[in-house]
Formats: C-alpha cells, sequence, structure tokens
DNA sequence: CGATTCCCATACCTGTGCGTACTTTAACGC
DNA sequence: GCGTTAAAGTACGCACAGGTATGGGAATCG
C-alpha cells in the first residue's frame, strides 16, 4: 500500500512548475479544456490533474467553478478585444489590404486554436448570458473596423453596413467550414476571390 | 409518506401520449435538450423527466446512453440531406432566385431551431468523429448545389468553386451571427445585397 | 528562532448520473 | 380466463464531481 508521503511526492514529482500557481495558470488549463471538450467539460479535478495539484488548490485559488469559468472569459474577452485593435497596427496594411489580412486570419498558421476557443466560448454563448456580451463586444468591434475600411474605400453607409455584415459572415464562415471542407479551394486562390468580390463596386446584378 | 401506488399514478399522469413511447420520441425529447445545453446535457433522467417516464423505460428501448446519441445523429442526418434536395424542388425558384432562397433560409421564421440543433452537431463535431461525418455529407450536398447554380449562371469551373465557397461561407456566418448582430442589417436589404455580390459578374478589382 | 501566512494535500460529505436486476402492469393471442 | 410479451416502474450499486474542513510544509517577517 502507497504511503501517504509517497503519494504527495508522486503528486509533487507531475508538477510543471515549481513556482506557486497563478490564476493564469488555472485559466489557460482550462481554456485547454474548453477546446477539448467544451464548458460542462471543465470540471475542478480535471484540471487539478493537468496542472499536478489538488482540489486544495483550486479552492484556494477559486471560491467555486464558475469563479475560473468567469475568470475566463475575462481572459479572453481581453485578449480578443485588444487583437483586433493590434491586428490593424501590426499588419501595416493600408486601404483594401486590411481586408485582405483580415481575410486571411482564419487561415494562418496558429489561427486553428484561437478559432477553436472563439468557437466553443460562441457555442457556450448560445445558452449562457454572460459569454454572450463578451461575444457581442468582440463582433461590434470588429465590424466596426470593417465599416471603417468601406467607408474608407469611398462606399455610401448603407453600402458600407450591407458590406461589412456580409464580409464578417464570410470571415466567420470560412473559420468554420475550412475545417470540414479543408481542401476544398486554395487558400490563395480564396482569399483573392473574397477580396474581390466583396470590393467589387457595385454594377449591374446579372439576370 | 407517500405510497408506491400513489407515486406510479403520478408520474403516469405527468405522461403527455398514453400510446407507448417510439424512438422517434426520445430522439426528439434528446434534440430538445441538445439545443438547450448540449450533447453533455443529454442525460437519461432529464430524457425520462421530459417524457415522464423513468429509466426502466429507457434501457428497454436502448441499450447505453450512446445510443440515442446515434439515433439522433442519424436522424438528423436524413432530415438534413433530404431538406436539401426538397428545398430545391420545393421553391421553385430557378436560376439566381435559387441562390437568393438558400440565402434567405437563415433568416426565415422556423429556420432559428434547426440552425440551433445544426450548430449544437457542429460543436459536438468539433471533437467527436461520428457527428463529423454527418457535417461533412451534409456540407458536400449544400456546396455540390450551390456549384450547380453558379455553373448553370456560366462562370467558369474555378470560379464556381469560389463563389460556392463563398456563398457557403456566408450562409453560415449569417446563421452564427444574425443572433447577436440580429439588427445590424435589414433581412431584406442583405439578402439583396447578398444576392447582387456573389453573382455579378467578375468585373476589375478596385485598387 | 518563533509565529504567521501562503499554497497545497487529505479526507470526507453530498448529490448526480450511468447502468443493472428485478418487479409490475396492461394488452393481446388463444 | 390465462399465459405471454411489450413497456414500463422500483431499487440498488457505483463512480464521479462539487464543495468543505482540516492538516501540513515551506517561506517570510519580526
Amino acid at each position: 500500500m502507497e504511503t501517504a508521503t509517497a503519494k504527495a511526492v508522486r503528486a509533487r514529482t507531475k508538477r510543471v512548475k515549481e513556482t506557486p500557481l497563478t490564476e493564469a495558470d488555472w485559466v489557460d488549463a482550462a481554456t485547454g479544456i474548453l477546446v477539448e471538450e467544451n464548458v460542462r467539460g471543465i470540471k475542478v479535478e480535471k484540471l487539478c490533474a493537468k496542472l499536478g495539484v489538488t482540489k486544495g488548490s483550486f479552492y484556494w485559488h477559486f471560491k467555486k467553478r464558475s469563479d475560473v469559468l468567469i475568470a475566463l472569459l475575462k481572459a479572453w474577452r481581453r485578449r480578443t478585444t485588444l487583437n483586433v485593435i493590434q491586428n490593424i497596427a501590426k499588419s501595416g496594411a493600408q486601404g483594401m489590404g486590411r481586408l485582405r489580412s483580415m481575410i486571411e486570419m482564419p487561415r494562418h498558421a496558429k489561427a486553428g486554436e484561437v478559432a477553436a476557443i472563439e468557437m466553443s466560448i460562441r457555442d457556450w454563448a448560445r445558452r449562457v448570458e454572460m459569454p454572450k456580451e463578451a461575444i457581442v463586444e468582440v463582433d461590434t468591434i470588429r465590424i466596426e473596423y470593417f465599416e471603417q475600411i468601406f467607408r474608407d474605400a469611398g462606399f455610401d453607409e448603407a453600402e458600407v453596413k450591407r458590406r461589412s455584415y456580409l464580409t464578417y459572415c464570410v470571415l466567420m464562415g470560412d473559420s468554420i467550414l475550412h475545417r470540414t471542407l479543408g481542401g476544398y479551394v486554395e487558400r490563395r486562390d480564396y482569399v483573392d476571390a473574397a477580396v474581390a468580390i466583396l470590393s467589387q463596386p457595385r454594377g449591374d446584378v446579372g439576370s
């Protein structure tokens, strides 16, 4: 039979980090599970196993399970809203180049993980109010950015709104569909076409 | 204290239907929970409560919990693949009118429930293989229909694929975003713009 | 060097949910 | 009428998960 001290040692050796855990560690672990499973898969004991500690630690950092969910959401909200703004500046794109770099985003290398997190949160938001607020905020910020792009390109206000919404639909749709329909269209091909079609001046409607 | 017979009577009176339950009844109940919560929310006892019976009934109809999930998926797959084909015939639309009626779909009255089911299954499919197969099949059928539309309109094969994928992205994006960004654009306005832009012949790309 | 505080371990209680074994009731054939 | 079978009801075992209470070791501060 395993002694209590032996178990303690075994638990300790599982720890990756020897410094005390921070809230960020818990949030990261929870985010991982959120993607692999879903919100309901975020169990206290599973979090602890992932971090190599026991429940005593969790309930020292948080009062209850839902507190880590709130922290997760807060962190995502902050990261994501900042990302939108930063990607504007970072890419250095101008005019319709901004549209292109936005449309390319879901197909970027590291985007898969990011998109998976967002999709999990969107799914969560379908039934719970708290994540819905975060989603609405992110959606609003993004669409305002699209509006700016089309406004700069000289479209009138009504057309700006329509194209912004359409653009966001394309973006959102692609980030969902390129997983199952991955190889259907080439990335370069798709991005070119999307930019061209969305930025094309309104001509006559084909009969 | 409540007697055993009294409990039996109380349970019986909760039953909506007095005829024996069918597999379809269980699948319907499970689908309801799938939308309200998610796939992990489909608990055997919750299903039973919804149908006014006890676990004895469930385990007479199914061997284990996952069997009802399989049945649910099978039913959805069948319904959805049929729906795509039927909506083609039913609408009676021709040419680009077919595109319009497809784009209108997520905004139809009863579409909310249907879309919610699909989104729940898509979320489920992100982590499990079984629902993923169903999703891939549905995606393939839909995009083949889009291809037909654009092919009939005279686009070349490469453009057919690009536009089909873009169209599906718009459809998918709208069915997700119109919940949070519901009032952002008017339905009529959005549909007109989407059809116009997606069907517009390729002109010069604005600089 | 002693006490306090931080961070975590252990043990326990409770509720819930899956699955099983057995019993009960109602309809139906004969 | 009477046994048989379909369609449940009842009771139980058990594993997991949330939360609490308490204990322990290491660092830190006076």
